[in-house]
DNA sequence: CTCTAATTTTGAAACGATTCAAACCAAACC
DNA sequence: GGTTTGGTTTGAATCGTTTCAAAATTAGAG
């Protein structure tokens, strides 16, 4: 087999089969300066028959831009990460630029480590989430990375381009609808106070009960975690106190966590308990009855994510720039309103089962 | 801000400070010839100071690797791949490995731009699927890669390592296990034969039929594409000649599309029909009742795919390989036994909902 | 103290592109 | 014919590493 054998063939091997000198392949190949059209079809011939491509490393390190741009994300089948990496995949992609990938587990040893790697010329760029905005190594190997940054949905005091997730007002929606239908009982599963998610729907949910005159009674708020795990203890012990009448889930991990401990718990949605989602997937769009659901649009997020990245990149702009990315309430079929009788009796029901399943 | 002014450091500048020559910083970084203890905790402390990163590109230059691998999927939102993806990059990044991700939309032009733009120096290696295994064009292209080639769930002549996946013995288990229900009237849906699973699905279909002794009807065979919206136009063919008693989706967005499909008719598994889906996902497992579905495990196939890569990039081995990944059944409660009296009248039931409505 | 052997260290060359000042060339003008 | 002008082409220098033959140093033996 010839792969074996044959030496890639450089700019230099071009421009001797071409019997011109190496400037004026490159010239060609960017067309900075101008060269005879008669040369120009000596030089591409060349190419094509030699199936020449430039290395990318070579001309990388002299014009100092890789044209690859890193991706720190929790974890890539979390389908609002993967919806988000593929929206600014495809914008990116047009424009020339590739995506290093990398899944950080949530954990901060990973990202430390992911960012160390990344600093080292390997990308033009860096788009990072965190899992804890407080912490002050994270804080550090931010401020210290050589390339651009943009912190995608977290909020630090740092000078990074910034995509930003506006929970607060989809919350209070989603609290009004509940109050409207009745509830009181409302139960908020979120993540904690040390990423900029957690803080702002409690904020939301705060502020709109308050509006609502609706009581901030005790074991209904969980800030804590985003993950599936929190989502499914939270349920429980919420459940072996007095049941909820409304669960409001921040994150669709934490959905999830949710859905399996109401499957366990046998309490369906809308009948025993009403239900809103977080993040519009398969999974709530394709149940019987469909879930209500908080959207973020991972079309607009992956689309800011681009576009800060290329203002950066292109125009070489240098001040820091947020943009804000709203929540909607989408409307489905799985909140009922709340039955008077109810109310009162289902506080006693199932409390036994779960009381003794003490989340860790 | 420093950031702006300062220069990265170069090794030139951590020999300097540390008083050596770039020979022996080099020599402490790859720990390739023996430095002296006092030398090189000089020159540690010079590039601790200097906070020094060798430059991947320069380094990449020299050694012609770049320890990244790139990675072509159809979708990454599909959660096949995201798992397989997280599951490889899991193992790869431990070998200092980093993916680069491009998604290609099933599109044999995207893939064929992807191919070639990562043919350039950019990875050193390439994992891929395409669309069509036999579009000369594509085959042409993958044969001219610089690098070694890990194809995934796809059978093509070339010398190319590949994970294929076995769906053949998957699939008749699951007839035979509708058979054992009682279902005769089952339909399948999967890729077309211009890629392994398509075929694979339809081999293993008529296989376990003819032994089952199970009639091959005209209507129930769909092999035609992986996308959600054959999975949806095929449920609404099957169901409007004479429904099928029992469906199997050969994917899990043909099997999101038979799930719209269903909703749309007001459909019920396993009541009205019996479902096997494909790849186990919360839309599956979550689902109340849960879809009886047949796996792939996405830790396996992304396993198998870093086994592959790693055996090539580090021993250098030549030979190419083929490891196949089986298929399971797992068993659910989206099949009921198929009831007796109802066999012959849900033929004709339904058939007027959906006869107006032709499939494109 | 000298000579030899073993261990360290050195630094120019190479990797393959881009850049840009200088050289070249052809046409136009005096 | 000589000068000027403007468009083309040239090729050495550069980017930041690794490599490895050669030089320098150290240790050991006599």
């Amino acid at each position: 087999m010839s792969k074996i054998a044959a030496r890639r063939a450089t700019i230099r091997d071009v421009a001797d089969a071409a019997g011109v000198s190496v400037g004026s392949v490159s010239n060609v190949l960017n067309g900075n300066l101008h060269v005879r059209e008669a040369t120009e079809t000596k030089i591409r011939k060349a190419i094509a028959t030699l199936e020449y491509r430039p290395s990318v490393l070579a001309r990388g390190m002299r014009t100092r831009a890789t044209h690859a741009i890193g991706f720190i994300v929790n974890d890539i089948s979390n389908p609002l990460y993967s919806g988000i990496v593929k929206a600014s995949e495809k914008i990116l992609k047009q424009q020339g630029y590739y995506m290093l990938l990398m899944n950080s587990e949530n954990r901060i040893a990973n990202e430390l480590e992911l960012l160390a790697s990344l600093n080292s010329g390997r990308v033009d760029a860096v788009v990072s989430t965190v899992s804890d905005e407080r912490d002050r190594e994270l804080l550090r190997a931010l401020e210290r990375l050589d390339t651009p940054l943009v912190l995608l949905d977290r909020n630090m005091d740092i000078a990074a381009d910034t995509v930003q997730i506006d929970y607060s007002p989809g919350v209070s929606k989603a609290v009004n609808y509940l109050s409207d239908l009745g509830h009181s009982r409302i139960a908020l599963i979120c993540a904690g106070d040390e990423i900029h998610p957690g803080r702002e729907f409690v904020r939301g949910f705060v502020n709109a009960m308050r509006d609502k005159n609706l009581p901030l009674r005790e074991g209904l708020v969980y800030s804590g975690s985003l993950s599936m795990d929190y989502g499914y203890q939270s349920v429980l012990r919420a459940c072996a106190d007095s049941r909820p009448s409304a669960i409001i889930a921040g994150g669709n991990r934490i959905f999830s966590g949710v859905l399996r401990a109401l499957n366990q718990l046998r309490l369906k949605a809308p009948d025993d308990v009403s239900v809103i989602a977080c993040d519009d997937t398969e999974l709530t769009s394709f149940a019987m009855p469909g879930y209500t659901v908080l959207t973020r649009d991972t079309q607009k997020i992956g689309g800011a994510i681009a576009e800060l990245l290329l203002r950066r990149l292109r125009s070489g702009e240098s001040a820091a720039k947020t943009i804000t990315i709203d929540t909607e309430l989408l409307v489905r079929a799985s909140c009922a309103a709340v039955r008077r009788d109810a109310v009162d009796t289902a506080d006693a029901a199932d409390a036994a089962d779960a009381a003794d399943r003490e989340p860790r």
